[in-house]
DNA sequence: TGAGATATGTCCCAAAGGGGACATATTGTA
DNA sequence: TACAATATGTCCCCTTTGGGACATATCTCA
């Protein structure tokens, strides 16, 4: 847990949001449209102001393979590698377990609050 | 990361989420209502049959005090302590901040899979 | 009076995870 | 031709975190 400061506590949710569930906001990002592990990291950074090291990145992209949430559809090259992937069946039962969830907790926060 | 297995992704999602986000969900509650770490954990025990362990949640606790999130409003007694915490409105701007992250993030995915 | 529930405090060890570094190859552009 | 960007792989150390244990005190009920 990190000092909270008004402005920043906004960005501090996402930071640890990426920190702590970034197996399913990658599933996300990858249900959305199928894409690969780099442009993952621009669009991050891009969308979130978020820098996510590719040292984390690629294993686990490679775990979420290996667990059948995500699939490697094909190998576009050029003499350049790139691994593209895609969303499981499975991969999106985790998002959707995962959304229901907050949709769940936010729906409660709201009758709480009065609507 | 564990195994996803069907019926349990809801399960680990909530343990995932108790986990990581274990300050917020602990605001959220104290929120709710005034209340105190023992009830704390019957009250999360009951309602997502998840066990927190109170050699956590106490240091927490006494943390989110040093950090002006909670207060302690009194210590009901009658030879016995009990520590009373209210949220304070710096602990009411995490939350929004958090619940705002939440609704943006649920509001695109709606968008993106058709209201 | 003794056990179980209520109520909180603190500490330590092991496991997990992240940041950063090391590594390699191609493509485009100045 | 040389550098920046694209693209991925792997490893290690250190910090953080959690689980479990040790500790204490009161209240209630059988």
């Amino acid at each position: 847990m990190v000092a909270y400061v008004s402005d920043s506590f906004k960005k501090e949710i996402v930071q640890r949001m990426f920190r702590n569930f970034l197996d399913i906001m990658i599933l996300n990002i990858v249900q959305d449209e199928p894409t690969w592990g780099y442009q993952i990291i621009k669009h991050v950074e891009e969308k979130y102001d978020i820098r996510l090291r590719h040292g984390a990145l690629y294993p686990l992209l490679n775990n979420l393979e290996r667990k059948q949430l995500l699939k490697r559809r094909k190998e576009a090259k050029g003499g350049r590698v790139r691994k593209v992937y895609e969303i499981t069946s499975k991969g999106i039962q985790v998002v959707i377990a995962f959304n229901e969830f907050l949709q769940d907790y936010l729906q409660e926060q709201n009758t709480k609050t009065g609507i």
